[in-house]
RNA sequence: GGUGAGGUCGCAUAGUGGUCGAGUGCGCGCGCUUGGAAAGCGCGUAUAGCCAUAAAGGUUAUCGAGAGUUCGAAUCUCUCCCUCACCGCCA
């Protein structure tokens, strides 16, 4: 969320910039018509506590009057203080100048491409056939026993994901990241608060029935909770975390053939790096992701396209959101693989992080992620770029220390 | 899952209905002292909201969280969370 203060003083650059995001601006207003009922509630409970207190035993029949006032201003306070929170929340965090203005989608910018496209000189196929005829892939287990769009990885297709692992892993803390392996669940204040702002019916994750638990679909969400409430001193900034869980997402009615396969699936693992920053370093920190993430697919030798996405698909949070798309040839078209996003401070006042200047005072924190690796969807990427004619997979150099084989072929 | 103990200001502790936002020690900051330092002495040492604002200030809330009893709760009651110990179960 944003700071009310903030809202109230830039009411404008607040509105156009909701509008801008492609949010509904009218929230603005009615957040401040709220705020202004809210806080006149707020004088008079404090002014009833404050004669409460001064009259200590001196008049009971006047505090028992007291008492009554008191319970009905409260009652009003809730109700408009729940209803100003839900306002507050719907506010998002006004884009960076630099993010380019858009409504949707289809405007953010390609900012470049690297890597040449391969020219088959056979009829490429797409990774699920690959996979299913190399004996590593399995769908139709997945359905069977956990329903449909979850899999099973044998052979060389578990030990692909691992050494995607091992290798994303090597390479981050080789830079500073400290490897974290988090918890796959988490308090509905975390999954609910963190990755994903309330923006109509998230229905993406899982919950445990009975129990204040979910399925995290990020491991974003278990990296940003780990601070929560935490005042970090300056000089222990910037942490840095690359964290490996696996991640869990309905994704509701999500069919057709862009998400076929591996490409859109119930469950997969992900290394995902995590930022908390001074506000001074976000920009920078942000630049240092997209490059680690670039360097991450250059090495794995996979055409890409980096994407500075617009201020209408940048989501809440977001000041400022990269996508890196791969190319993968079973669509022909390039396929989205990471994002990384600069959300400033406006996770950091949802989870109370903050952290102590030298000279004594409390700041709210930058918090960033970025896509390392996503288990799902880079296989596609490698299966369909890597593959041979009669239908064997090379793999690709880096990998092949972690592999130990430098092909994967049908048993 | 069961039983027991516990969760108070950075740390350690005191505090069983109003005089408690909360004492003491340590730590930390500033000052005095000193040739300099230590010790000693003095002062200070949370966060957030609201009001006011040039600044000072005022006020409310916060003793794991929430609800309740009460004119009044760190203190009494209930629920939950977490920690520790033992038992059970389990990889």
């Amino acid at each position: 969320m944003l700071d009310i203060k903030f809202i109230r003083e830039n009411v404008d650059f607040v509105k156009l910039s909701t509008k801008n995001k492609s949010f509904d601006e009218s929230v603005v207003d009615k957040l401040l018509t709220v705020d202004e009922t809210r806080r006149k509630l707020i004088q008079e409970t404090e002014e009833i506590r404050a004669k409460r207190n001064k009259l200590g035993k001196e008049d009971i029949e006047e505090g028992k009057k007291l008492k009554i006032d008191l319970k009905e201003k409260e009652e009003k306070l809730e109700e408009v203080e729940k209803e100003f929170i839900e306002l507050l929340h719907q506010v998002p965090n006004p884009p960076s100048n630099n993010a380019p203005i858009g409504k949707d989608d289809k405007e953010n910018v390609e900012i470049k491409k690297v890597g040449e496209i391969r020219k088959f000189d056979f009829t490429p196929k797409d990774h699920l056939e690959l996979g299913t005829n190399l004996g590593i892939l399995d769908f139709e287990s997945g359905a069977k026993v956990s329903g449909s769009q979850f899999y099973y990885l044998y052979g060389d297709g578990a030990l692909l994901e691992l050494s995607l692992t091992m290798y994303a892993l090597d390479k981050l803390s080789k830079k500073g990241y400290l490897p974290v392996i988090t918890p796959d669940l988490a308090k509905s204040r975390y999954y609910l608060g963190t990755g994903y702002a309330p923006r109509g019916n998230e229905a993406q994750t899982y919950e445990i029935k009975d129990e204040d638990l979910g399925l995290i679909a990020t491991a974003e969400v278990t990296l940003a909770g780990k601070h929560a409430d935490e005042t970090i001193p300056e000089d222990k900034l910037p942490i840095k975390y690359v964290g490996y869980s696996h991640c869990f997402r309905q994704e509701a009615g999500a069919y057709g053939k862009y998400s076929k396969g591996l490409y859109r699936v119930h469950q997969f693992t992900k290394v995902e790096m995590f930022i908390y920053c001074k506000p001074e370093e976000s920009e920078r920190m942000h630049q240092e992701l997209l490059s680690i993430e670039e360097e991450i697919y250059q090495e794995l030798g996979i055409p890409y396209r980096v994407l500075d996405m617009c201020t209408g698909d940048l989501g809440a949070m977001a000041v400022r959101k990269y996508d890196v798309e791969a190319w993968m040839p079973g669509r022909n078209d390039y396929g989205e693989i990471t994002s990384t996003s600069n959300v400033t401070d406006y996770q950091a006042r949802n989870l109370n992080v903050k952290y102590k200047k030298k000279d004594g005072t409390n700041e709210f924190v930058h918090m960033l992620n970025g896509t390392a690796i996503v288990m799902s969807r880079v296989p596609i990427a490698i299966l369909e770029n890597y593959q041979n004619e009669d239908g064997s997979v090379d793999v690709p150099e880096v990998l092949q220390k972690w592999m130990g084989k430098t092909k994967i072929e049908a048993k």
